[in-house]
RNA sequence: CCAGAGGUGGCGGAGUGGCCAAUCGCAAUAGACUGUAAAUCUAUCGGGGCAACCCUACGGGGGUUCGAAUCCCUCCCUCUGGA
């Protein structure tokens, strides 16, 4: 049986799927906790690493965890900072081996995250889902080089699990702890690192970071090995996934637990995400494209009084119009970037709405 | 009317004899963004062949020169100060 609720640390439970848009550093950029909660947004994610350098995990803990530090009511996870491995580590500046990570950004104190340290600062964090501290594997990679991440990932998944079952309180509920599968394109790589990641035993397997191939497009056999080598009851969780109809594919195949860059971002880079069809009760996920880009600061737009789309309740769709919200990114204006984050976050929302029906 | 300053591509604004179809910024158009180094980045941006080419272009007209947005003459217009 595939898990049908979510349980927070608060005993709320949550019914899957779950998309938790990214609040790295304790804040969805551009929105505070008001503007997130009126998208119906069930919960956020945080990064160990962006906190563990600022404010610092003992600054979070001292007021009992980011729950209470953002003052934030719904569901809150955090990802270990395995992604940062690869996108500061081995890119910008930092050394990794099997001991961990140091990360050197310019004109930034040089950070260091160990499996066991990723775990307590997680712990200190006090999120209802934590992240195993993995090494990434990266795009393009050959098997040698991907069964080298595979097995670091697999000593330091061993090292999480041993630090959450020492230092995770003894009673009450426990947060999840989640597995990460590496591998690249490799199947049988994923497949084995499954294996060994079930053997070592946790609530739930997650992968992700980028999972395209090299003409950009999403591999969904990946997944799929994944999923074959899991038990009916994990969590499977996509890591930065993704696109809305690579979200619909993977729930339709068993994946229950979602984040993204992808709606905040494109939102801030005046990418807003519109249903075809007309309202909300006629969108229809299972059409090829039921949704579009929406660019809102078009010239042609400047004098459009209509909604950004009639099939949203949110903010932005219930109140403004595609003039006023065009006129707003052409003066640069940081509200603009809020509006069109808060339809995006909508735009999620509903989709899980509408997909919730997959695990009922 | 006199004295200064100036008129450059949609706008702002460089350029003062050839390397200028003309730096750069804005606007416009197209694209990217997937466990956030990102309110970011990339490309195009006079017309046509869409390359090595040709045409129309730096207020209008005329001239000097092998060659002018750049020098000279003249006209028109704008701004500032003075009658």
């Amino acid at each position: 049986m595939t898990p049908t609720q979510f349980e927070t640390l608060d005993g709320v439970k949550l019914p899957y799927p779950l998309f938790f848009p990214d609040a790295t550093r304790a804040v969805v950029k551009a929105l505070d906790n008001t503007d997130i909660e009126s998208t119906q947004t069930p919960g956020i994610l945080v990064n160990t690493l962006h906190l563990h350098m600022s404010p610092g995990a003992d600054v979070i803990k001292k007021q009992g965890g980011v729950r209470k530090f953002m003052d934030w009511h719904g569901a809150i996870i955090s990802d270990s900072g395995g992604f940062q491995v690869m996108s500061i580590a081995k890119n910008v500046g930092g050394k990794v081996n099997d001991q961990g990570v140091t990360f050197q950004l310019p004109n930034q104190p040089k950070s260091k995250l160990t499996p066991e340290l990723s775990i307590k600062i997680q712990l200190a964090l006090k999120t209802d889902l934590m992240v195993v501290l993995d090494d990434f594997t990266p795009p393009g990679a050959s098997l040698e080089e991907a069964r080298a991440t595979v097995e670091r990932t697999i000593l330091w998944a061993k090292q999480c699990r041993e630090a959450f079952d020492t230092y995770a309180p003894k009673t009450g509920k426990k947060p999840y702890l989640i597995g990460v599968v590496q591998g690249g394109d490799h199947l049988e790589l994923r497949a084995e690192c499954t294996k060994r990641l079930v053997e070592i035993g946790f609530d739930g397997l997650g992968y992700g970071g980028w999972p395209m191939n090299d003409r950009g497009d999403f591999n969904y056999d990946v997944p799929r090995v994944i999923r074959e080598h899991s038990p009916e009851n994990y969590i499977l969780y996509g890591l930065g996934v993704g696109k809305p109809q690579e979200v619909v594919r993977l729930v339709k195949e068993g994946w229950s637990v979602f984040d993204c860059v992808l709606p905040t971002r494109d939102a801030r880079h005046k990418r807003l995400y519109v249903y075809n069809a007309k309202t909300i009760d006629g969108i229809d996920l299972d059409e090829e494209k039921f949704y579009s880009y929406y660019t809102p600061d078009k010239e042609k737009y400047y004098r459009d009084d209509s909604p950004v789309s009639t099939a949203c309740d949110c903010i932005l769709c219930t109140r403004y119009s595609k003039s006023y919200l065009a006129h707003l990114f052409r003066i640069g204006d940081m509200t603009a970037g809020r509006l069109a984050t808060i339809h995006n976050l909508r735009f999620y929302s509903i989709m899980m709405e509408k997909l919730r029906g997959l695990f009922e």
